[in-house]
DNA sequence: CCCTGATTCGC
DNA sequence: GCGAATCAGG
């Protein structure tokens, strides 16, 4: 594949809300994260609130005839909001008032609903709470393709996290959140107390 | 181990 | 310009 216009829009696009490059790589499909990541930086748009500061240690080795040329450069003329604290991404402007956004979803990933706890078999249930006792309790940026994304708590309160456990190969959920997830309509029917 | 972005350098 | 390999950090 190559770097269309179109698909450069969507990197510049997804890298601006702060998708990491593997999943905008996904998006794109056809170019691996690293693609995604030397685009970036060939178009210049690199920095953002990057956790690992700049690490250029190594070279050495055998290296006859090289010299560091790509060096700092400086052309970045480009009015940033620059107050990027720490890693909040939100960069889109709200064209209207913001009333009351308590749970902002990312987009891409819908996010799971709560089944009535009355509908889930005792023994899934049981080990639901065993399970949550020891989640990882991730936070929505922190939920990756093989973290549990089952919510736990309140997204109204503080008391809200994820799971985060590792997935089950190709669910979205942990083994325990999976088993009351995706019931079998039999053992579901005449569940009711 | 999983992930993240950063950098280098042969193509 | 491109991106795999490699690196460094969480």
């Amino acid at each position: 594949m190559s770097w269309t216009d179109e698909r450069v829009e969507i990197l510049k696009k997804m890298w601006g809300e702060g998708q990491s490059a593997s999943v905008i790589a996904k998006e794109l499909g056809g170019v691996t994260r690293n693609a995604v990541i030397g685009k970036v930086h060939r178009l210049g748009l690199s920095n953002r609130a990057s956790s690992t500061k700049a690490a250029p240690k190594k070279e050495a080795a055998a290296k006859p005839a090289a010299k560091p040329k790509a060096a700092k450069a400086a052309p970045k003329p480009k009015a940033e909001p620059a107050s990027e604290g720490p890693a909040t991404q939100s960069a889109a402007p709200q064209p209207t008032a913001t009333p009351a956004r308590r749970a902002i979803i990312p987009a891409g990933q819908p996010l799971p609903p709560q089944p009535s706890a009355n509908e889930i078999s005792p023994e899934a249930l049981a080990s639901v709470r065993e399970v949550e006792k020891g989640a990882k309790k991730l936070s929505l940026m922190e939920l990756t393709e093989r973290t549990c994304k089952w919510p736990i708590g309140d997204p109204a309160t503080d008391e809200f996290w994820f799971c985060g456990l590792a997935t089950q190969t190709g669910k979205p959920y942990c083994e325990a959140h999976v088993g009351v997830a995706f019931q079998p309509m039999t053992s579901r029917r005449d569940r009711r107390r």
